[in-house]
DNA sequence: GTGAATGTGAGTATCCTGTTTATATTCTCG
DNA sequence: CGAGAATATAAACAGGATACTCACATTCAC
């Protein structure tokens, strides 16, 4: 635990050693994050992340060899984040109320910052040729701990993935919907989220 | 100003008075939703459209004066045709299963020809100056159609308009991620959601 | 104080874009 | 038929934006 192995998060053209390069990437992420939200897909210049970073061209592709790195780089951060949330929502056996609830609450959580990030990642944003892997490793995480809630709330075991499908995205496109019209703090939106959750998990009826 | 043609579809350049015309027309239009839904916003390029058409450039631009007065007609028609379905589907007063598997039946079908064309509208293209009337015209229409189910199959007053943005988007994300993975037709995942809309319209509980 | 790490930003070389225009083909209708 | 209108063509343009490099300046660690 002494020395911190530079784990290369993405592929970098050089790690960063000092602190204040670490700032550097650290700011060239979160603005491409920014830009990426705001200006989507086609508006995610190089130059404006740079810009945007307060950082110059220059020190973008010091530490990232090409856009695609960057954006892989935001990706990376971004899924981590989501991911964790959910973890910690379906940890525990809690009640399916509180599961809901907190669930809602992380990931509204997760998309306040960069609102429409996550839509613009999964849609528009091109898949790398590298990160294929990733990218459907996450998909798999993800879809697993729904699963996971969904079986553990639901006795039926026949069609657990296909439950867990349409609970995150029935979710993913509510909160997409809310963020676009920032209407993501709106305490009656997250309680209706919380409730469709409940209700299709409860099962009122067999298919 | 004496004679004014009865309706101007969209701002064209001119109107097309010969039945070729008019299928130019339509095969630009055609063209254009395959260009956006498959491209996105940004492939999306004039060139490349009249291309796609079958048709050269100066045809094109013969009838739509800019490339924003294309994506408007574009939006126009998606929108028509989307606003029907829904229309359909809360016709009439039926059981509430009944109607759920309508509407998800008819989004499916207005989605399966070009899958994210949908979104791309909603999210990618920009708002066109003169088209902000219009779009908010169709997301009220939208909504009250939405409304108008969920006030016909729960009681409670209360949080029909909330109901009706959770329910509605909700719907679209299902769908928009299926369409995603090419999913659209698996019969489960439609099974699964006329159940997530019939349980939270059921509510079997109080907020 | 010295070399390594970090930062700068004007400059480059494309590549594309939306759009026009001059010309060619096809239709309508007397 | 034939003349003028409607429709179609595609080469060309003007302009802008883009990803990325490079030669150099600054700041750090030791």
């Amino acid at each position: 635990m002494s020395t911190r192995i530079a784990k290369p998060a993405a592929r970098m053209r050089k790690q960063p050693r000092q602190a204040r390069s670490i700032a550097t990437v650290e700011a060239i992420i979160e603005a491409g994050a920014h830009v990426l939200s705001e200006l989507g897909w086609a508006g995610f210049s190089t130059n404006k992340v740079a810009e945007a970073a307060g950082v110059s061209i220059g020190s973008l592709y010091q530490y990232f060899p090409d856009k695609l790195a960057l954006v892989e780089a935001i990706r990376r951060r971004h899924f981590d984040h989501v991911l964790s949330v959910i973890s910690e929502a379906a940890a525990d056996e809690k009640p399916l109320r509180q599961f809901a609830r907190e669930l809602v609450r992380g990931m509204i959580g997760a998309h306040s910052i960069h609102p429409t990030l996550h839509q613009v990642l999964l849609d528009e944003a091109p898949g790398d040729r590298g990160s294929r892997a990733a990218h459907a490793s996450f998909q798999t995480r993800y879809l697993d701990h729904y699963a996971a809630a969904v079986a553990q709330y639901r006795k039926r075991r026949k069609d657990t993935e296909t439950m867990a499908r349409v609970l995150s995205s029935a979710v993913e496109g509510v909160i997409h919907n809310a963020a676009r019209r920032n209407m993501l703090d709106a305490p009656e939106l997250q309680k209706q989220l919380v409730e469709l959750i409940a209700t299709y998990l409860s099962g009122s009826r067999a298919t």
